[in-house]
DNA sequence: AAGTCATTTTGAACGTCGTACAAAACTGAC
DNA sequence: GTCAGTTTTGTACGACGTTCAAAATGACTT
């Protein structure tokens, strides 16, 4: 009844993906500084108060981008699982997850995202799940290959990629992608 | 010459100190939201434009916290290494590393300085020093340790530790400290 | 065709933050 | 007591996220 009422006027066919594929596009051109919700307005051809008015606030809008982000990877990830020993997917799957470059779009967002999480409450209890499903990932993954404590060493496995990707997005000297397998590679199994 | 003619007038007696600490505890009770320079120029009895006269910006100012509260845990991690088996120490090691509890000012510090160090550029070339010293510390206790390629070992391990506090921090469900010092310990040598 | 009504969109205004700047207060030297 | 340089303050600015009331839009009714 209303699904068909409240969907009327939309200036934009797909508000929603536009908005949040700009705003990636935004990250990845022009870093933090820029993701402003006036620029973002800008390029989507829309005002900073209408895009509070359909997200509610900045903090749910980059939780969306999150969300959709995060959505792709899913696909991306079962894609890349799907074929290849088990040695190959669990390279793949680090690919996935570590930042491709400094400025990583992904990791931009995280490490935006975390000093919002510490302030505002209401954001922390939802982007838990998103670490989650990679773990739950990788945890089948490392049972495949044989591991014991598959599950706590996909924890440790996420986490050492973690502190490896925020190195990695600052760009801290003496550290490549490169290296950053060849650490978690020794925390692979066999 | 100019040293003692420049330090004249000063309100405070040790203005610096007294502000960093101030600064710190502010971060410990009320954490990153109410971490702003009118807040803490009326815990230290000026006004923000002090603070800025005196630390240039609020870059500098925090990146001036972690200065000062890396040199405290500089004295803490040679006090805590100085004695006790190679086990204990890196115990030890660990204990300082990681987030005493969710909001642990050390990691609510990095968590606010990562975003700015990504929109400034200027902040990002002088903290890398701080983890440098950190791993360095470790590579040594590795290498008395017995470890091969104790530095890369170190890297990883901090790395690793820099994943798990964040996750602590944030306080994600599941992860307790003594969660993080098992997966540590399962990159320990034995 | 005109009118209604909820929805969408906008523009202006607000509060807060970091910051810039000029004026004022202060202090030691002459 | 005046002067010069430093310290301190108050005020103002621009940017940001946000709020709000008003305007625009388009589907539905008559």
């Amino acid at each position: 009844m209303t699904v068909e009422r409240t969907r009327r006027n939309r200036k934009l066919d797909r508000p929603r993906e536009r908005v949040l594929e700009e705003a990636w596009r935004l990250l990845a051109e022009k870093g933090l500084a820029d993701l402003t919700l006036a620029e973002l307005g800008r390029r989507v051809d829309t005002s900073a108060s209408h895009l509070l008015y359909y997200f509610g606030s900045k903090d749910d809008l980059l939780l969306e981008v999150v969300r959709w982000s995060e959505s792709q990877l899913r696909e991306a990830r079962a894609a890349a699982l799907a074929t290849g020993s088990v040695q190959t997917r669990l390279r793949r799957f680090c690919e996935l997850y570590l930042p491709s470059e400094p400025g990583d779009p992904r990791w931009l967002l995280w490490i935006e995202l975390w000093p919002r999480a510490l302030r505002s409450t209401s954001l922390g209890e939802h982007y838990g799940d998103f670490d989650a499903e990679w773990r739950a990932d990788l945890a089948a993954l490392l049972e495949e290959a044989g591991a014991r404590d598959a599950t706590a060493r996909a924890r440790r496995i996420c986490a050492l990629l973690d502190g490896l990707s925020v190195a990695l997005v600052l760009g801290e000297d003496g550290l490549t992608v490169k290296d950053a397998w060849k650490h978690v590679r020794a925390l692979l199994p066999d």
